[in-house]
RNA sequence: GUGGGCGUAGCUCAAUUUGGUUAGAGCACCAGACUGUGGCUCUGGGGGUUGCGGGUUCAAAUCCCGUCGCCCACCCCA
């Protein structure tokens, strides 16, 4: 045991049950996403790290104690850090459009993407070091028709695969450039005042990231902040309004979400509206999905001032909600043989079936023995597999000029003239195809 | 990074309270009964350095120390 590798800790194999609903999420997510005009975009794995720095908040947990670094197998010592497994999409996203520059020629751009994200936390229930997030990401759009339909997208995408109902999506706006940085000075010097009757975490937060402290839960906390100088008298007018005009969009879409004056986000980069999906049943980390504008990324990253949003969905998260529903099962078939001869015919006529029978939504699964095993173990095998019907290529009824097609369910079987046109006629009837 | 819970066969768990033969059972796996017909039944079989390392003892799965891993929570976030 001991001289067993291992995966490392919040590192792990993912199969069964919950590989195949991460990859039905993820594909549906595609399919979804493109009725929109998004169109996929594969980003690196590894990305400098001054890009996360710069991006998402040099004092942001995530840069600060939750990086993978990465090296490159000749750095010297002070570069150590330099690489990075990526924490999250967007900074990349930017970067890659940037790089392409798109900023330049063609700002208005959709992109989504899927894959591992890494932050070297302590894991819990949804909580992974290696996790996975489907994202979007809308470029060169500053209307709020804008956020109205990354919304509404999202929101769509997820009743498309959980049952209405579970999970909540709340939004808010954190105001801009222009009247943020002035209501961070009201809210900091209040909160400095009323320090002693803060929770540690907050008085902590007072200087790393005053506006989470409107998300605190703490109850006394919360009596506090009814007195704190509130975000959204601080916004401007064009902040005001588009806000408004989001709200007033989302509910003459009939999309469903839910102001929340209170909510914040944690990365840097948000400006305006952010919005976060949560749901039962997740434990603490009940967060599924999160998103918001991030107007000023794209120049501070180095290209031409451009307006963008986006959002990214947990995927082990949303598996968690929706639960491990099946997908229907496709229809399997196993072919026995008995010989050598007759495992050759069971092989061609395996590839012909997978070929052209195809079933709804799927194609057929089709077995055959692999392991050189007797009659009686394949029968076992296929009907371990669940399979509904195995046929019999045995040598006894080759030679009469027939095979044996056994239905697994009722036990019956009948002869079948020896052709694969045969076959494959009568399993279109037998399977309903 | 902090706190709590848990580590015995592939899986689910006994045996730990009170240290005492060779660490058991169910499921799963393999073989046979049934040499060409799955599920059911019966019989037999393989599989363990009790997470790892050290200590106490005539004797440790059991007691002590350390360490690693998993789970849950804090924090943070998808």
């Amino acid at each position: 045991m001991s001289a067993n590798v291992e995966s490392e800790r919040g590192f792990r194999d993912i199969l069964g049950a919950e590989a195949e609903s991460l990859e039905r999420l993820v594909a549906a997510a595609r399919n979804h996403f493109e009725r929109y005009g998004y169109r996929p975009i594969i980003l690196p794995v590894v990305e400098p790290t001054d890009l996360f720095a710069r991006g998402v908040g040099a004092t942001t947990d995530i840069v600060e104690k939750e990086m993978f670094f990465v090296s490159d197998g000749h750095t010297h010592a002070d570069q150590l850090g330099d690489l990075c497994l990526r924490p999250e999409g967007t900074a990349s996203a930017v970067r890659a459009y940037i790089d392409q520059g798109f900023d330049k020629s063609d700002p208005l751009q959709k992109f989504y993407y899927s894959g591992p994200m890494f932050r070297n936390e302590r894991p819990q229930k949804g909580r992974y070091r290696q996790f996975h997030q489907i994202g979007a990401e809308l470029f060169g759009a500053a209307l709020p028709a804008a956020d109205a339909e990354v919304i509404a997208m999202l929101r769509t995408y997820l009743e498309s695969v959980v049952s209405a109902g579970r999970f909540t999506l709340r939004l808010n706006s954190l105001g801009c450039a222009v009247c943020r940085p002035e209501y961070v000075r009201r809210l900091k010097t209040f909160l400095a005042a009323n320090r002693d009757a803060l929770c540690e975490d907050c008085r902590r937060r007072i200087e790393t990231n005053p506006l989470r402290v409107l998300d605190c839960k703490n109850e006394s906390c919360r009596a506090i902040l009814r007195e704190a100088p509130h975000l959204t008298d601080s916004w401007c007018e064009a902040c005001k309004s588009h806000f408004d005009s989001l709200l007033q969009r989302l509910k003459t879409r009939k999309v469903d979400a839910e102001w929340d004056q209170w909510l914040v986000r944690g990365l840097d980069y948000y400006t305006r509206t952010v919005f976060e999906v949560t749901a039962e049943g997740l434990g603490a980390q009940n967060a599924v999905a999160a998103g918001g504008r991030y107007d000023g990324l794209v120049e501070l990253l180095g290209g031409v001032p451009t307006p963008a949003l986006g959002f990214a969905i947990g995927v082990e998260r949303l598996a968690l909600v929706t639960g491990a529903n099946s997908v229907a099962p496709r229809p399997k078939i196993f072919l026995a043989s008995t010989s050598e001869t007759t495992r050759t015919t069971a092989e061609q006529w395996a590839d012909t079936l997978r070929r052209e029978l195809p079933a709804v939504g799927t194609s057929v699964e089709v077995w055959t023995d692999l392991g050189g095993q007797g009659l009686k173990r394949q029968l076992q095998q296929a009907g371990k597999l669940g399979c509904a019907f195995t046929l019999i290529l045995g040598d006894r009824e080759v030679s009469e000029g027939k095979v044996i097609l056994r239905d697994m369910k009722k036990s019956t079987q009948e002869d079948i003239e020896l052709s694969i046109e045969s076959l494959m006629r009568r399993l279109r009837e037998r399977l309903g195809l």
